[in-house]
DNA sequence: AAGCCGGGGAC
DNA sequence: GTCCCAGGCTT
């Protein structure tokens, strides 16, 4: 794979002509401004992040609002997000940067990717893009088009390609411009190099593009040989006390939905039976909500919902896991979806 | 190298 | 329904 000459300057052509400027995070470009951004936007759409950006960007406006922040508030504001760790390591990489150097991003690559949940391609987003570095990204966009540029006809997943990539990548950033580029890329695979329907005929560097000239662009990059994946099932249980308030279950820190506040939940055996035996209650006024099914990227789950009340005369005491919170409080705590799912309706009754 | 980690938009 | 998105971390 050669690479050919004048893609910067076509691609920046392209971008003052047709880039999108106006996006939130492209106001003022700090470090911390564009980090975030680059975290939200991690296997997330630009149109879901706008919103949580901006009501981030309002309460934690510098990394030391963030830092000093306790997590669950941090976790509140990503609540819908998903991918929560991303969460976790920001407030993490904020607690470092605020307490052990000064709140200002190394001047390196190779520092910035110490701060967790900033691996290469973030970090190349952040200096390129807040400080003009010269320090090509290489996400979902770019492998897209170089891999449609170059009719690369491996898979990106292979360890082998994503090294000819990120040659590629590196041999294409600009001396001058870094950030726009870093940008302009971004906007190409964004707006014409797309999935499907790629805008071929208005795309700066159709000339040469390997692709198109194949006739089928949306052929590259090499698809993801595709598994089936399983279907797991569980029981959710909305347990309200004489106060009509809801029992929530603090999830651990890793795995599904980390460090989220969740209903109490029962895989094996009935939910209730599992639930009086472990607070020693009894439990009444049981009815079954709708069942539906959730899908991660990697498992289906069928949750069958059930709402219940304690006995009056009984009681469960809080403690770090568990917190009783009236239905009002608990929209504003970071949920799962189908917790906030099974919630939401139960509001207005 | 492969699995894990959410949610939603596009089709 | 399927695919996959401004990836990184863990095993």
């Amino acid at each position: 794979m050669q690479p050919i000459d004048n893609f910067a300057d076509r691609v920046l052509t392209w971008f003052d002509q047709h880039g999108r400027k106006d996006l939130p995070w492209q106001m003022d470009k700090t470090p911390y401004r564009v980090w975030i951004s680059e975290i939200m936007l991690q296997q997330t759409q630009v149109v879901t992040v706008i919103p949580y950006y901006q009501k981030f960007m309002t309460s934690f406006p510098d990394v030391y609002h963030l830092a000093d922040a306790p997590e669950d508030e941090v976790l509140a504001h990503w609540s819908g997000l998903g991918y929560y760790a991303r969460a976790r390591n920001l407030h993490k990489a904020a607690k470092v940067l605020a307490n052990e150097l000064d709140g200002t991003f190394p001047a390196s690559l190779e520092g910035v990717c110490e701060l967790s949940g900033i691996g290469r391609s973030t970090a190349a987003a952040i200096l390129s893009i807040s400080r003009n570095e010269q320090t090509a990204i290489l996400d979902g966009n770019v492998k897209r088009v170089l891999g449609r540029f170059h009719a690369i006809d491996t898979w990106p997943g292979e360890k082998k390609t994503e090294n000819a990539m990120w040659e590629l990548a590196e041999s294409y950033m600009p001396a001058k411009r870094c950030g726009d580029y870093t940008q302009a890329m971004m906007d190409l695979g964004a707006t014409l190099c797309t999935r499907s329907k790629p805008q071929c005929l208005l795309c700066p560097i159709q000339d040469d593009c390997q692709a198109l000239a194949s006739g089928t662009p949306t052929d590259y990059p090499i698809k993801k040989p595709k598994k089936s994946i399983p279907t797991r099932q569980t029981d959710m249980l909305v347990l309200q006390n004489p106060d009509g308030k809801v029992l929530l279950e603090k999830r651990p820190s890793t795995g599904i939905w980390g460090g989220l506040w969740s209903l109490p939940e029962s895989q094996d055996e009935a939910i209730t039976l599992a639930t009086e035996q472990r607070f020693k209650v009894t439990i009444e006024n049981l009815s079954t909500l709708t069942e539906f099914r959730h899908t991660f990227s990697h498992y289906h789950l069928e949750i069958t919902p059930y709402l219940a009340s304690i006995q009056a005369s009984d009681e469960i005491g809080e403690d770090g896991k568990y917190k009783w919170y009236t239905l009002k409080e608990t929209m504003a705590l970071g949920l799962p979806t189908p917790v906030r799912k099974i919630l939401t309706p139960l509001l207005d009754k």
